[in-house]
DNA sequence: GCCAACGTTGGC
DNA sequence: GCCAACGTTGGC
């Protein structure tokens, strides 16, 4: 995740700060300018919302200290949770936070590692409770504690997941940018993927624009199958 | 540990 | 509203 970091906390714990990408910031001036913007864009227009929407979240599997926190949360971290569910908190920005708010239920998402050895997408996971106020930025002592957001009327919100499968076989970040590259003059499905296109964002939609970019490229990766692992099995063969 | 990319902040 | 300085992200 952004660095959005995690940690691990039950669903309804706290815990995990997780994941990392965001980017926090916080001030407040830029959060109208950030809502009005994301409304701005329709999820049809990314061509997620006729066939629900994919998503990549990244996660640090390795250790770091923020403001003394351990934000480590690897995909096993979130096996060994109590139902492998964990909140998703710790996202400080705001397009990621948008993506947050349009999960739905048993939508699934890429668990991806970030800032470690082996960069790359380790398994799936699927949002089991949509979005609700992340209760770390009203912690004083929580590293993305936000003193501008109010309870009232909180700014930050965070979805819960829980472990769905590791890939059948990881792919790593040098793969995905192989196939970006390629993709780029082809024309191919990840010619736009969110990854390369807007590096820092912890929190992405994999779009028909980003992973399979039209309803025809769709079909002719997918197969007409709408398991969310055919756009990789397109890519990378039946081992993911 | 380095550093390029990029988002945020804040002066003007 | 511009933009330079600064901080963070995250691969290498």
């Amino acid at each position: 995740m952004p660095r959005a970091r995690r940690r691990p906390a039950g669903q309804d714990m706290k815990g995990p700060e997780g994941k990392r990408s965001k980017t926090k910031n916080l001030g407040g001036a830029s959060a109208q300018v950030e809502s009005s913007s994301l409304q701005r864009t329709p999820a049809s227009e990314d061509g997620g919302e006729a066939l629900g929407s994919y998503w990549l979240m990244k996660s640090e599997p390795e250790s770091r200290l923020e403001k003394g926190v351990d934000v480590k949360f690897s995909i096993e971290d979130l096996q060994a949770q109590p139902r492998q569910t964990t909140c998703w908190d710790g996202v400080r920005n705001y397009q990621a936070r948008n993506f947050l708010r349009a999960m739905r239920l048993d939508e699934e998402a890429f668990f991806y590692h970030s800032n470690c050895r082996a960069p790359g997408i380790a398994g799936l996971v699927k949002i089991v409770k949509e979005a609700y106020p992340d209760h770390t930025q009203f912690e004083k002592n929580n590293p993305h504690y936000d003193s501008s957001s109010k309870e009232d009327n909180p700014k930050w919100s965070m979805v819960d997941v829980q472990f769905v499968r590791m890939m059948k076989r990881f792919i790593p970040l040098a793969e995905l940018r192989a196939h970006h590259q390629a993709h780029k003059a082809s024309g191919g499905p990840l010619k736009n993927m969110a990854l390369f296109t807007h590096q820092r964002l912890s929190v992405q939609r994999l779009t028909r624009g980003g992973f399979v970019t039209t309803d025809a490229t769709w079909e002719a990766h997918s197969g007409g199958d709408t398991d969310l692992i055919l756009p990789l099995r397109a890519l990378f063969g039946r081992g993911v």
